[in-house]
DNA sequence: GTTTTAACATACGTATCTGTTTGTATAATT
DNA sequence: AATTATACAAACAGATACGTATGTTAAAAC
């Protein structure tokens, strides 16, 4: 039953489609990969051939979904101060969209929410964090910008408004992933993003002077 | 060896207590009841006889967690509408002071964020979510009385204040207690919510006339 | 004081999952 | 065309977890 080099390659990728979908609905933990197997088509023979074991099929699947949210971000802080605030809400709101049409991310990233972690996948938590710090810095530095430039609200730090930017979306894609998706993601979160940078951009009677 | 009932609920409530360790230490799907026994110093014998399963046991120690969330803000539509917003704002912050100084609690959130449902345990997502329909109930009629005597900004409607206030605190503690709690949640958690309130507060030129 | 029964501990049977090993047909190599 | 290595399937062995059944002791009940 030897097949082809294409064909392997394509079993390989149901393999990982499959663990994708078993995983979202059981869960990594209680799922077996007799369970993976079954849902692929194949046997375990197979996950073994292509995997070491459940760990490494984990890991392979999450090296499989590519986080765009670096590519997004990276390079807003050239951006004119005056549209630095502007960008950042583009960004995010379109970040929101696509999550909201790529089930394949909806899926991952609620593996990753439920995943018990502090076993032996702390390298997809470490990397998971090591993106978090780098997205926070540059938020920071962007917001920076525009604070110098006396476009941040004075209630506002560039420190506190990146915070308050990654806990709204973190709660945002929590309550919409880990409990049943019953909003409109995008429209929802995009009215909140728009509600949230009004304040990041209202300058009142207390605003500070600007450099 | 039979204990007298005193006896008998010392075991019960030694069960419970190291239920909730081993569940957050080792994940609810990935522990078994022989973990927990050892961790009681009992076997599972013990655990049989005051539990059926480990899905009952699950839902016993959910039930011991009594959520003050309710109580706290139940009475705030009560206040004359001046105070509504710091009313909130200081429950909001008391909670997180609670959550950050009980490690009881901490640990019980965890469980329940981290927490395959699907499964079994549909209960109690239904009865978090009936939890939380009721809180956003009330924070929108908190809300709704603040705006109306124009008290909340013209940017912030009584819905979107409640949903970025929930994402704030949903995301917030997320990111405290899923990922390594490595700042201060009582204190950034206060912070930001000043700044989230600030901005409700603030009557800027576009805000609406009130009344 | 005897009997009963509560509160467990211990032992058992079974299903399941894992990792490895062996078998095998066929693509690739020569 | 013969050989070899590949891509699996099938079988095997070990561990683990679950649920139950049974045993045991001491507290209650009478």
């Amino acid at each position: 039953m030897r097949r082809t080099k294409a064909e392997a390659e394509e079993t390989r990728n149901s393999i990982l489609s499959a663990a994708e979908r078993v995983f979202f609905e059981k869960g990594v933990s209680t799922a077996s990969l007799d369970d993976v197997a079954k849902a692929a088509g194949v046997t375990r023979g197979a996950i073994y051939w292509h995997f070491s074991n459940k760990t490494d099929l984990f890991l392979e699947l999450y090296n499989t979904v590519n986080l765009p949210l670096e590519d997004m971000i990276t390079r807003e802080v050239e951006r004119p101060a005056a549209e630095v605030l502007c960008y950042i809400e583009k960004s995010a709101g379109h970040w929101l969209d696509e999550l909201a049409a790529d089930e394949h991310r909806q899926r991952i990233f609620t593996i990753l929410l439920r995943c018990p972690y502090g076993d032996d996948l702390l390298p997809v938590l470490e990397k998971q964090q090591e993106v978090d710090d780098r997205h926070t810095v540059m938020l920071d530095n962007a917001f920076a910008k525009a604070k110098s430039e006396g476009f941040l609200n004075g209630n506002w730090t560039p420190q506190s408004a990146t915070k308050a930017l990654r806990w709204m979306m973190e709660g945002l894609c929590s309550d919409w992933l880990l409990f049943g998706r019953r909003f409109d993601l995008a429209a929802e979160g995009k009215d909140g993003l728009k509600r949230l940078f009004g304040s990041f951009r209202q300058i009142s009677a207390t605003a500070e002077v600007p450099g």
